[in-house]
This record gives structure tokens, C-alpha cells and sequence, in this order.
DNA sequence: CTACGTCGTAACGGTTGCGTTCCGGCGTGC
DNA sequence: GCACGCCGGAACGCAACCGTTACGACGTAG
């Protein structure tokens, strides 16, 4: 019975809030005003805060990112390097995800939540691409597709959301190529 | 004038406050409160939150960390992800860097802080490293220092403070391979 | 021994947010 | 057309923290 219009209006000032002031600051009070809707429409849906972002956030990072798929490993591999960087670009990425993995750090059940939300999510990603490539012959059958994505991931992450410096294009073609012969010459070397 | 012991189990109480609950929920009665001083000590010392926290991190990650200088390339990298690995690893680190970094995200005090802190220093060590294995003829002279570190420090940071997921000894030694190997190839192949 | 400055404690008024409750209004389903 | 349930708004008592002030105790410098 609870109307749609108002728990999207909620969910969207929620994501914002999230964004602008982080979770430790975040108020419900201050979600009504910008949701504007009463308090008692966002206690009539969730019990509380905690509850309330968990929810929201899960439903928001749960939304599968289509596999890529392009034919060959160094076409995947761009692909979603591309996905990625347009992804920790925007801004419920870029701000929501340090301020919760922050937060996931001292409360167990956003931990939990997030690890399910990303990690999951990331880990098939990597087997993926990694077991894809393996069946093409691409890379070796003990490719670890953990490490991997590390390797994709993580270079993209630091700088994006951490050093906060600007990605150009040029930079993310280089990122690849060395990403790709890490990759190749790490199953070589075994 | 002000008594040095104080001061220090002030700064103690910041650090400590700032893994445990984070910036944003971070008040000053509760560091007086943990640091066992009352609030007009800390008042005496800095006039409000923003700038004691800045203060105080800014000279805690300031101290700066040796550089390596083993001799070899691969000498310098596995030493320097040891370092990272370990210093990440650290409480200090793995809580309040992504808090901060979420933090700074929405204030440019802040940023401007950490940037001077943690990128500036982090640029000398790439620097430095990517020099030395240019020096010796084991990087080509146009080797990306940026790049560099990015490969480096990315993937230990997304693994380390984002995913969460223990290193082991036999993961870094990998990782250190497939690092190595791309710094390598990715000269070659320009 | 005196004067000064720092110390902790306690209190101040003011703000913000909590989670709850009551209200009158409105729309929908029966 | 009537009752029900959601809606926003307003207020509740409670708690935490802000930044400031006043106080008496202590310790040290001169």
C-alpha cells in the first residue's frame, strides 16, 4: 500500500545524502527534507538508518554489470577497464563507495553486505573473463582470475578514488597493454 | 607553555577516535573523554575539529618512509610491497585513509591535505624508483613512474583496504611477478 | 612566596537528531 | 459514500555535542 512515488523519492535522497555528507553524518531527518516527504514515511518503510542504507545501497550496487564478452581476451579486458573507469567516474561510485568501505571496516553487517553487493559480483567478473580467456587457449589453465582482477581493478580504484587524478585515455590504453602483459608473462613464468 | 604530555595523549585520542568511528562522527568531548584531558585543553590547542584532524594526521603521515634502494629493480619493488603491505595492513591506515579519502571527496581542505601528505610522497617514491632502474638500465628512459606506482600501490590498496581479503606471502610474491613483468614489457613494447 | 598559566570539572544556552505520537487531509478500494 | 491507510506536519522528551565561561587546584618560574 505504501506509495512508489515516495519510497523512489526516499531511495534517491538517501544515494545523494550518501554522497554529499557520508554515512556518519547522514540523518534521517535531513533525508526527509530533501526526500520531501514526512519522517514518518521513511519509519513506516525501514526501522532505522542503518537498515535503511544497507538496503537502498544493496539494491543499487546489485544491479548485475553485463559480462563482457567481445571474442578475445584483450577486447575484454578493455571493455571493462572501460566499464570500470566510467563506473568509479561517477559520483555515488566515487564518494559512497570509500565512505561505506570506511564504514564496512568498524560494522560487520555493512561489511557483509558490501561483500555480497561487490566482492561476489567482482569475483565472477574475474572468472569470467579469466575462464573465457583460458578456454581460447589466451591464457594458462592455473590463470588465477583473483589476482587478476586485483591487477585490473585495483590500479583503476587508486587512482580514481583514491589519488583522485584525472584518467585520460591515453593512460587507460598503456594501463591495458601492461595490465595484458602482466597477465600473459605471469603464466609464462609458471 | 602547554604541557607535552597532554598534547600527545591528545593526538593519541585523535587517531584513535578517527579509526574507531570515523571522521564524521568524530566530537571533540569524545576525544577529551578517551585522551582523559578536559575540552579546554583541546580548545587551548586548535580552535576547532577540521583543523585539529588535519593537524594531527597531516603530521602522523607526513613522517617519511625510507625509500629502497636494494640495488636491483626487483630488489626495490618486493621491498616496497612489503612496506606497502605492512603499512596497510596497519589499523591506522586501513580505517582512517578511506575515511578521509571519502572525507576529502567533499572538502577541499581536507584533499588538499591529504594530497600533500600521501600523493606528493608517494610520487617521490615512484620517482625514485623508476629512476634508480632507469640508472642501471633495466627500465627504458621513458618509463612512467605515475604508472608505475598506480600498478603498484593499486592492487595492494584494493586488496588491502577496499576487497579486505588477507595477503599472503605466496599472493604477494605473485604479485610481484606479474608487476614486474608488465613494468618490463610494457617498455618493450613501446 | 607570589603571580601566572595550564590543568580538570562543571555548567551554560543553543543546535541537531533521535524515535514516537497525534493530528487533519487526501485518495483508493470496497 | 464510507472507512481505511498512507500522507505531511508538528510536537514530544531525550540525548549528544557544540563552543564558551567560571572556578579552584596545582606547579613552576622568577
Amino acid at each position: 500500500m505504501l506509495r512508489g512515488d515516495i519510497t523512489k523519492a526516499i531511495r534517491n535522497a538517501v544515494m545523494n545524502e550518501l554522497a554529499q555528507v557520508g554515512y556518519g553524518r547522514l540523518s534521517i531527518e535531513a533525508v526527509a527534507r530533501r526526500a520531501g516527504v514526512g519522517k514518518t514515511a521513511i519509519y513506516r518503510r525501514w526501522s532505522n538508518k542503518l537498515e535503511m542504507v544497507l538496503e537502498i545501497v544493496s539494491d543499487v550496487a546489485g544491479r548485475a554489470v553485463p559480462l563482457p564478452d567481445t571474442g578475445s581476451f584483450a577486447g575484454d579486458l578493455q571493455l571493462l577497464m572501460m566499464i570500470a573507469t566510467k563506473a568509479l567516474q561517477h559520483r555515488y561510485a566515487s564518494q559512497i563507495i570509500p565512505d561505506l568501505m570506511a564504514e564496512a571496516a568498524r560494522n560487520p553487517k555493512i561489511a557483509e553486505t558490501l561483500q555480497k553487493a561487490l566482492r561476489s559480483h567482482q569475483q565472477a567478473v574475474g572468472d569470467k573473463l579469466v575462464g573465457q580467456a583460458v578456454a581460447r587457449g589466451e591464457l594458462p589453465a592455473d590463470a588465477d582470475p583473483e589476482l587478476a582482477v586485483d591487477l585490473i581493478l585495483g590500479p583503476l580504484y587508486w587512482r580514481l578514488a583514491v589519488a583522485r587524478t584525472p584518467v585520460s585515455d591515453d593512460y587507460l590504453e598503456r594501463l591495458t597493454e601492461l595490465v595484458t602483459a602482466a597477465l600473459q608473462a605471469g603464466s609464462s613464468a609458471r
